[in-house]
DNA sequence: CCGCTTCAATTGGTTATACCATTAGTATCG
DNA sequence: CGATACTAATGGTATAACCAATTGAAGCGG
């Protein structure tokens, strides 16, 4: 055997679908409570039968991201609606606080966003920012933003080219949200915080924009040491 | 609306047979490794489509019930295998290279080691000691000792308290041994390479025993570049 | 104009059938 | 005996047709 093959790909057609669905929701592209495609749309959209969509959004179904109902449609769960994902039931009976969260975090986001600084392109520039731009809307509507700041967090995994890293952090995507939830609304009663909040998206987002590794390194921790110090301090 | 009238059942023809389908799995009619029966057999058993078959059967694996291989069957899942597998499962449908491992392991272990280093016990002194010792016996004799070196690794993660970092590293080196322990064979097999990894875990031990964090984090990164830089001298 | 019924279009759910892809076991040939 | 080739079994995919639930608009009668 002196030379090593090719690496061959043997993926269900489904499992495809799956992925490609799974990540339109992550990314927010299919927001929640949003109705999307029909099974029929998304066949001929793919280029794929109707059966392995159906069993892609059966998976999804199943996991809790979709719901589907009989003469309506397929429509996108909020992730707060109850039934949590199987991560984050398992982390729950694990007795895993929310600083154990974020101190996690900190060395997988830190570390991403030094990635990220390196390697994004502009298709992920692009995602920042209108995650950002997102957040900022919401907070001026009155409400959390939370799906968007999951989303740029998200969106720096993403940029990291890493596919591990994303793989992770989708894993990591409710039990995210419900940590970064329960922050922004400790957070909201003082005012002013959550500007500081979208600043430090900002400079993030800067840092990975001019290609600096380091500088992102550091907005990334020291977003993260904000609300970590806040938590704290909440009497935890 | 005098009378409240009959329920009636809007149940699904695929939730039916998955309903039964479960209960067979849990009363141990189906027991655990075991090959149930096909799904044109069960078809034609419930006297439905193969179709609706397929659904239950897809449900149930997602939810870790079954395991399905093309060519041979459905299997029972056993019990004890059903937790590892969430991510294991999905891994399977990524194409995620040593490097990228590597790179997620820095920001995962780095922070580790640094959380390690201000909170490690006795106990978890002993634990990585242990390990250290393990492998340079396994060396002595021969072997690789990629188990003690997962072990010392897997040392740091418990020393931080962190049951979520636990979690996660634990998910992390069942992908990592299942699928690319083979791999890291090249690493060991040149001579002095051995020595050094050792080397490099005593400096981590060390100022984790020390209580040093900054010095902890360098160490570890120290330890994982070297890896990482060795597979990129490999051509990848 | 209002209220009810009816009907048609949309969409997910089911069935049937055929064929592809992978695997394990067996037969065959050297 | 061993390696190869074939075959059968089984899950995966693709079509096409129809069923069932929902919605909303059209039509009718008051």
């Amino acid at each position: 055997m002196p030379h090593k093959l090719k690496p061959i790909k043997p993926k269900r057609i489904s499992d495809q679908v799956f992925d490609q669905l799974r990540e339109l929701i992550f990314r927010g592209e299919f927001k929640a409570g949003e109705k999307i495609l029909t099974e029929r749309e998304l066949a001929e959209a793919f280029g794929v039968s109707r059966t392995s969509v159906r069993d892609a959004i059966n998976k999804l179904v199943v996991m809790g991201l979709l719901d589907q109902k009989q003469g309506q449609g397929t429509f996108v769960r909020s992730p707060e609606s109850k039934e949590k994902s199987l991560l984050a039931t398992m982390v729950e009976s694990q007795d895993a606080s929310i600083s154990d969260l974020l101190e996690v975090r900190m060395g997988l986001e830190c570390n991403a966003a030094a990635m990220a600084a390196s390697r994004a392109v502009e298709k992920d520039f692009q995602f920042m920012e209108k995650s950002i731009e997102e957040m900022q809307k919401e907070v001026k509507s009155g409400r959390l933003g939370t799906e968007a700041d999951a989303s740029f967090h998200m969106a720096i995994a993403y940029a990291t080219n890493n596919p591990l890293q994303v793989f992770i952090m989708k894993n990591f995507y409710d039990f995210l949200f419900t940590g970064i939830k329960v922050n922004l609304e400790g957070l909201y009663k003082i005012p002013g915080n959550i500007e500081i909040i979208l600043e430090q998206h900002t400079l993030i987002y800067q840092a990975i924009r001019e290609g600096n590794p380091d500088a992102a390194y550091r907005a990334m921790k020291q977003h993260i040491d904000f609300v970590y110090d806040f938590f704290e301090g909440q009497g935890e």
